[in-house]
DNA sequence: CGAGTCCTTGACCATAATCAAGATATGTGG
DNA sequence: CCACATATCTTGATTATGGTCAAGGACTCG
């Protein structure tokens, strides 16, 4: 899951690292509009970055699993532009902003890791935007579903026969995917009389796989471990 | 429009340049699903990024201006999994995929330069996305049209009265924003009668901005240099 | 057992898509 | 200079996808 590190890189994460956070499940982990002094990686726990118009409709951008680098433009720019909310409890790994500086300038690697990072997101990004603007209802959710199949896959969270256990509920979705919530209802209904998933509160089962990404038109994106530079 | 580089880090630039490219308006500077050996800074000329379904449903996922870079992805993972396409004709500097390992080691304000251009683009694209998923067609334009003038803005593209002279067209804009042609064109007019824009091909008239960042409840995006690391 | 959170369903409505022409440049070769 | 071709923009009629409204049901947890 992750590339070996050497000693001075080892050495460096560790004082680098300046503490663990728990937050619990639905708590602000970064708020839009505020500066943050720190950002972090995700130890363990689901999130999801979030942006909201002033008239509370809300776009959900990506969901946050461990391994997430999350708080990044807060270190670059003067504020968040967007949320970050815990759905479950989460351990966070806490770096200091201005310690960024420093990263930069003796540890070459780990900044690569870092633009490796900003990177993959905004390839998630694109697919997503792909997604919500040209995608129908029932293609998005089937993009979603694999996207999250993938994602879990990757972490080791898919129990046999498909099953993920998420606190991801339909309401997430629908701001995930720009969706309605009812309309979001109707088509996973639609979907699993299809056969293709199921759905529970806290339990969702991928039934066809291959199904889903051939409704989505859904590239298998290869899944690359960071290079090592 | 940019910060000031060091003596070193000019020579390194110098040295890590390999070239300049120019392409006609119409190209393909980048497609989706080969992999490039470079890597390109846009010095003149407009472009967008863009990814198609198989069934050739198309999402335009962000206008490409001069001073972004464009192709880090294929210089971090195995492919592209977007494409780049030239509007008008382009110049383009060139670097090697190959030295972005050195750019790291040895010029560490360069490589945060880096990172910051893509966090950039994460930024843009989060806003974008809540824009195709939840705001209405004319919210949707009027963001883009405001988007567009404060990048035209930053490059010193916009001529007295509001006028950006783009090759942006309807088109592009539909594909931009998840919406259809017709729908576009007739929301475009609706904004024109109330004031608000006026289009002609190859000419668009921002005539009222506060007007429109009300109408798409766009924040005014504090728009921040480089900073300096 | 009651409160809260999700999920589910049906009826009705609206935004935006599709279809089908047609109008307006702009440029090109004869 | 004109006929023609191509790009883009425009408009109206019709359709459909998905939104909104309004309930109700199921499950969990204290």
């Amino acid at each position: 899951m992750f590339r070996s590190f050497s000693r001075t890189e080892l050495d460096f994460v560790t004082r680098f690292k300046s503490g663990e956070m728990k937050v619990e499940g639905g708590a602000t982990v970064l708020m839009s509009g505020t500066r943050s002094p720190h950002l972090f990686t995700v130890l363990s726990g689901w999130g999801y970055r979030e942006k909201t118009l002033e008239d509370g409709r809300r776009s959900i951008l990506n969901f946050v699993l461990p391994g997430d680098l999350v708080g990044l433009q807060s270190a670059l720019f003067c504020e968040m532009n967007h949320s970050v909310e815990a759905l479950t409890d989460m351990t966070l790994c806490v770096f200091q902003r201005s310690d960024i500086e420093a990263l930069f300038r003796r540890e070459p690697g780990l900044a690569f890791t870092v633009v490796w990072h900003a990177a993959r997101a905004e390839r998630i990004l694109d697919e997503h935007l792909l997604s919500v603007g040209r995608r129908s209802a029932a293609e998005r959710i089937a993009y979603l579903m694999v996207f999250l199949l993938e994602r879990a896959r990757g972490l080791d969270l898919v129990e046999p026969g498909g099953v993920i256990a998420t606190p991801i509920t339909q309401g997430h979705v629908a701001d995930a995917l720009g969706l309605s919530l009812v309309h979001t209802n109707k088509t996973v209904k639609r979907l699993a009389a299809r056969q293709l998933v199921s759905w529970k509160p806290g339990r969702l089962t991928i039934r066809d796989e291959d199904g889903l990404r051939v409704l989505a038109a859904y590239d298998r994106g290869r899944t690359e471990a960071l290079p090592l530079i």
